[in-house]
DNA sequence: CAACATTCTGCAACCCTTTGCCACGCCCCC
DNA sequence: GGGGGCGTGGCAAAGGGTTGCAGAATGTTG
């Protein structure tokens, strides 16, 4: 049962594949009376077009690409679940590729897909700034929570947000603070890093950082253990899931947090909120970071920009109760 | 800067379209000699093959869906990984669909896509079997944690699973126990239901369902109000989700867990073992069901099979704080 | 009513591959 | 030496739309 055609459409409704395309595609090309007509007639065969024929000769696929560094880390739900709505909301197709934090695979899958996607969202994309120059010569291409000069971008606020942070530590009495880094090639950890330091810096506090560390809770263990080893008495985590490996530790070694010990992370994850204690850290609309970046490829596809745009969506620090005043002796004389 | 096609590399290779074309497709119908020198030429090129035109005349996309019911659910994360990579591993990609918790949407998404994929993965649909069955008339389709006879389906154990829970309980002393259900249109919720009441007859416990309710968090509140209401010592939550929202409304009235009830949920997704206390609850490796659907649904492409395998991934039981002996005395009374 | 402008609509080429069918050359065998 | 079979490779027809161009229909104006 082959299903019907724009020539069954055509046929049945006694004019030619050209009007029924543009009924579909190009309204205002024919007469009303002659769209309705087309239009109803393909209802009643239940003409769909073949997007693929579609594809074929207009190139446009109506699909986008997000690529991710690692699908199982939980802050992408809400990213993709904010690109995937608005992209249905536009008629788009959303598909996923995970990355596995490997650059390599990254960059072949994108290949994989140049033919049969209108544009990529690369999200936390560990190429280096070139690949992602390089590849928007001949794509459309939106990165996100990293910035690219020349590249459209969507970011969670973390500038402000690490230096609230920081000031929120410091106002704990801290004085000494490390920052346990994300993978070598992220920019957010460089970017995090150089914002803590400054703020640091002008708080008079003294900060420090350790890592790189991949960003898993199972990273955790060592990442506590390298915080341990220097006199720092909060420590600032890349992500969430980095932060509730070092909780882990920590209540494992009888590092007690916050007394001892304060800890902070990033992104909010819903287990942010679940675990002992409670993680403070710098949340935000994630899902606004997915909307957005989705809205920014779709007009950046029928519009020229002189500039690349920028975003940036707000974010908030959490405070929750693995942070608390500095201790005041030396964890050794305990 | 127009990306070669089939006609430059034969052109290059001086041999004809169809020899490129099976040089890449069907290897064993050209000579050794003439393939390699035209996958050479190809390599030289840079010709990658456009997907839409093979698409169009093949009728395969290379591309398979996964519709799942919500994809905020961090359940389907593990489930999505295995199918996204499985799906890679025969250069097959993933098209992420979310329903939204609506049939409805959930529906129009699948039409929208028949032609642009090559079979579909319905994970936790809410459509009647009978829009299922109908759908696989005309689509290669895979239902995940469903079984619906006549189509192939992989179901994370659970039969087992709950008797084993019922069981556990049991041995601990609980005499009564109340599921708290999924979504009406759960074909999982109703599978518990029956294993549950199965298994507590059989063990001389007394069980009741009440609901239905959201599997979500929030949804978790009026879902411990409600088993407060009965005189059971164990709540059976639909999901993780619902029975963390569960713990906190039962700590928010002052109702200790495991000591005055216990409570259970079902995928061990990665916040019960966060959540205070931790979360006994049936597992089970989610993303070796993914695996094994897509693999289900590749292997129907291309060859036909008289009967429908259905799959059963093994669940396990994990044992954690928030079960324990059951209350004595009477709750009011305390 | 003629001349011209404006909408509509149709023709046909094109998008890029796959694939059924046929032709060719060669080897083998009788 | 002629015929059959097999391994290769080419021809050309799809596959289902979109779109530039031009002709037809309709409307406007003087």
């Amino acid at each position: 049962m082959r299903s019907s055609t724009i020539y069954d459409v055509a046929q049945a409704a006694d004019v030619s594949t050209s009007t029924v395309s543009r009924a579909f595609s190009a309204p205002d090309r024919v007469r009303a009376a002659t769209r309705e007509h087309v239009l109803e007639t393909a209802r009643r065969l239940g003409y769909q077009p073949n997007p693929h024929a579609r594809a074929l000769v207009s190139r446009r696929t109506q699909t986008v690409a997000m690529v991710v560094s690692d699908i199982t880390n939980p802050h992408f739900f809400e990213l993709i679940r904010g690109a995937e709505l608005r992209a249905k909301a536009s008629g788009y197709t959303l598909v996923l590729v995970n990355a596995e934090e490997s650059p390599r695979i990254e960059l072949e899958q994108i290949q994989r897909l140049t033919r049969s996607v209108d544009g990529f969202l690369l999200a936390a994309s560990r190429q280096p700034a070139e690949n992602l120059l390089q590849l928007a010569a001949t794509q459309k291409v939106v990165v996100v929570n990293r910035r690219v000069p020349g590249l459209a971008s969507v970011v969670l606020e973390h500038a402000e947000g690490c230096r609230q942070m920081v000031s929120h530590l410091a106002s704990l009495g801290h004085e000494s603070v490390v920052y346990l880094a994300g993978p070598q090639n992220s920019w957010m950890a460089a970017s995090r890093w150089a914002a803590i330091r400054a703020a640091a810096a002008e708080l008079g506090v003294h900060a420090r950082r350790m890592g790189p560390f991949t960003p898993t809770v199972a990273s955790g263990g060592a990442a506590a253990d390298a915080a341990l080893t220097t006199d720092a008495t909060a420590a600032i985590a890349h992500n969430d899931l980095l932060a509730i490996g070092v909780l882990r530790r920590l209540a494992d070694r009888g590092v007690r947090v916050p007394a001892d010990v304060s800890v902070v992370g990033f992104d909010d994850i819903f287990a942010a909120d679940l675990c002992t204690p409670t993680l403070t850290t710098l949340g935000g609309a994630h899902a606004d970071v997915g909307r957005a970046a989705v809205e920014l490829l779709l007009t950046s596809m029928d519009q020229y920009r002189e500039q690349a745009p920028q975003l940036v969506v707000p974010s908030e620090l959490i405070l929750r109760r693995s942070t608390g005043s500095a201790r005041t002796s030396d964890l050794s004389d305990r």
